[in-house]
DNA sequence: GGCACAGCATTTTTT
DNA sequence: ATGCTGTGCC
């Protein structure tokens, strides 16, 4: 840039005088090199957070700091997709002609999730770390396979009282490698119902770890873990520290322990690190992120790190954000802010009180057809709710009424039994050692079952998983017919070149297998089908085998629907979604489910505060991606699913303990009952009495 | 050893 | 309604 006098500034006159100060904070040094202390950024609920940190990034660009030395960390793949999208047209916009021109691979070589830059880390320095540089990531469903093995293996389920769940087990594993805590602290404190099984979770976790080494597998864990421990080392540390010479995070307040560790070691005394972050949306402590992380981070160095605070918000009228205000002032810790508009204008949140859980599917069905009547698309609507099954009621009137929706949150593509087929036999032959991968190809053979499968991974392991050895395995009678093509496919696939980048052949190859096997195992082909030609698709977008299954298991599809291409996006669709699935994301209108104690709070934290105040921000979360219209729908009734028989159990809904006088006060309370929809009295008239049991009998 | 079936328990949010 | 575990038959 040298020939270049002074870089225009026009790019950052968008800003507001915060915005700005966060964009540029720092210096260029005598050797014109772009220079920063630690900073971070407090930016509250719709503050322009996204804009700022893009601009940030565009910023050190444009002073000189080359884009591939630049380390950015989001929490999702969409955000860093957003992020990058925005940075490339600033710069563009800011250099014109004089920027070279961006790589078709994106301007920002190093941007994605901690778990996906661990993966790209990992797969270059995978000899450091011991590891074959083909290793397999194992998404949460198979971690709990695995786990599951082990504990059976180590006969763990068949004790006299029930064991913890596998689900259960890796929750609580997890749990462990992210805070860094010892396991009986873990019990304690967040599996107090698990603390008699300590000794035995141990020993389980012991065996776990093992065979994920055996297996060349790395889980979400260990993928920060590993490097973690590369750079503890600190040449490593060093060496890739320095290669970054800025590091940006953003939603700093729902990393956990282990990756405030990870930034530690690359940037020791904080220079070249941003962090940005609101910590009234820190909703994921149970994935262990530390809150703590966020609070503490400015007195971590010294002299402390600069503080800038986003308060002006662009996103939502006074009025709405005068309730979420009013909500998160209640809480105790935090770095006070107080969310203001210019759009002084709009109603009032409003409270709805509804009969029963029908009635509010019906009254938010009928609210968002209002809506849309008078202009607001559907696709400018929202509906959330604290967990995926809480919209059933709802989807089903959705059906009925042929509104179409798209559904965040809740039970993915990649977790239907035919996606995971197809994707374990690509699994097994990247890398021959996955025995989850494995058990769940062998056992699609008929006849085939975890017996004769262990079997066979054995065998093949024996033979230094040479694919040609397949063939020689004594399959049981029933499989006998189909295993020569079995083998054929597997060695086929086996064999591919490591990162070819010819490799959708494979997909077809795999298919034709596959049809005949799905067709016999499952009901419902047609759909089944569908979802598998989908696969395909998705699959065509990546460049090698190894870089499909591990972007996919990292960044998996958010629903069903947003991998499928853009015919889709040209519809009008309502979208559904949890809370925590709705970070970052605004509608005009948004309706908040089954708004009671229980679920906001849920009743599984109110045992402790720390797990209330969560709660109180995840409704501050909910509250806060409205921008015009916002209602919390709180139904007096709840069916209750799990009864015996189907008789009319019901429980009341006590109002949640976030409603205080304070908070009703900003809030309009309206009840929606039903249209009286009683029908009239219909009586017989005379007492005659018809045996209608008996003529059916006759019948026949 | 595999498979089909019966009986039982069931804690939410996700990279 | 689901998913997991144990049982009994081929």
């Amino acid at each position: 840039m040298a020939d270049v006098a002074e870089p225009t500034t026009d790019y950052l006159a968008a800003l507001n005088p915060a915005q700005r100060q966060a964009a540029v904070f720092g210096d260029v040094d005598v050797q014109r090199r772009f220079r920063s202390g630690p900073l971070l950024v407090i930016a509250g609920a719709g503050t322009g957070k996204t804009m700022t940190l893009a601009h940030r990034v565009a910023h050190l660009i444009v002073s000189g700091v080359d884009p591939e030395r630049l380390l950015l960390l989001t929490f999702t793949r969409r955000a860093a997709q957003e992020m990058t999208r925005r940075v490339e047209a600033i710069v563009r916009r800011a250099l014109g002609d004089r920027g070279k021109p961006i790589p078709s691979a994106g301007l920002l070589p190093w941007s994605g999730t901690f778990h996906a830059v661990a993966n790209r880390l990992l797969r270059r320095y995978a000899r450091v770390v011991g590891l074959d540089p083909a290793f397999s990531v194992l998404d949460r469903g198979d971690s709990a396979d695995l786990l599951d093995v082990v504990r059976h293996d180590k006969k763990l389920t068949s004790k006299s009282r029930r064991f913890p769940k596998k689900d259960t087990c890796l929750a609580i594993y997890s749990r462990c490698v992210n805070s860094r805590q010892p396991l009986a602290g873990v019990l304690q404190s967040t599996f107090p119902w698990c603390s008699d099984w300590e000794v035995e979770l141990a020993d389980l976790f012991r065996g776990y770890v093992l065979r994920k080494q055996q297996n060349q597998a790395l889980d979400y864990d260990d993928l920060l873990l590993y490097w973690s421990h590369l750079v503890a080392e600190p040449e490593f540390a060093a060496d890739i520290g320095s290669w970054f010479d800025h590091v940006l995070v953003d939603e700093y307040q729902d990393t956990n322990i282990l990756q405030s560790e990870i930034l530690q070691a690359l940037k020791p005394d904080g220079n070249g690190l941003t962090v940005v972050g609101d910590d009234a949306q820190s909703i994921y402590s149970f994935r262990a992120a530390e809150v703590d992380n966020i609070l503490g981070f400015a007195d971590q160095y010294l002299p402390s790190a600069r503080i800038v605070t986003l308060e002006e918000n662009y996103r939502s009228t006074q009025p709405i954000l005068d309730t979420a205000n009013c909500l998160i002032a209640e809480s105790e810790r935090q770095y006070k802010k107080n969310l203001f508009s210019q759009r002084k204008d709009g109603a009032k949140p409003v409270y709805a009180s509804v009969e029963d859980t029908d009635a509010e599917a019906e009254f938010v069905v009928n609210s968002v057809l209002e809506s849309r009547e008078q202009g607001i698309e559907l696709k400018q609507q929202a509906v959330l709710f604290r967990s995926a099954h809480h919209s059933d009621r709802l989807e089903l009137e959705l059906v009925r009424r042929n509104i179409p929706y798209v559904k965040y949150g809740g039970l993915k593509f990649l977790e239907a039994s035919h996606v995971k087929d197809m994707l374990s036999i690509l699994k097994w032959a990247e890398n021959a050692r996955n025995e989850v991968a494995a058990f769940r190809v062998l056992k699609l053979l008929p006849g085939m079952g975890p017996a004769s499968a262990a079997k066979c991974f054995a065998l093949l392991a024996q033979a230094g998983n040479d694919w040609r050895t397949l063939a020689e395995f004594k399959a049981p009678a029933a499989a006998r017919e189909e295993w020569p093509a079995f083998c054929e496919l597997l060695q086929t696939l086996g064999e591919a070149e490591f990162s070819a980048n010819d490799w959708h052949w494979q997909i077809a190859v795999l298919r034709k297998w596959y049809q005949p096997q799905l067709e016999r195992i499952y009901d419902s082909v047609e759909t089944r089908e569908a979802d598998l030609e989908q696969l395909e698709s998705i699959a065509t977008r990546y460049a090698t085998r190894e870089r499909f299954l591990t972007e996919l298991t990292l960044d998996p599809p958010a629903a069903a629907g947003d991998q499928a291409g853009d015919p889709l996006l040209d519809e009008d669709y309502l979208v559904l979604s949890t809370v925590h699935s709705a970070k970052g994301q605004e509608w005009d209108s948004v309706f908040v489910l089954n708004f009671s104690d229980g679920n906001f709070p849920s009743e599984f934290a109110t045992g402790k505060p720390e797990a209330i105040e969560e709660e109180r921000r995840l409704v501050y979360v909910a509250m806060t991606r409205a921008k015009r219209s916002l209602h919390l729908v709180a139904p007096l009734r709840y069916h209750v699913t799990q009864q015996r028989r189907d008789g009319d159990k019901h429980v009341y809904g006590a109002r949640s303990r976030f409603m205080t006088k304070a908070l009703m006060a900003t809030m309009q309370q309206r009840w929606f009952g039903r249209p009286d929809s009683v029908e009239p009295r219909l009586q017989p008239r005379s007492d005659i009495k018809i045996d209608v049991a008996g003529k059916l009998r006759q019948m026949w």
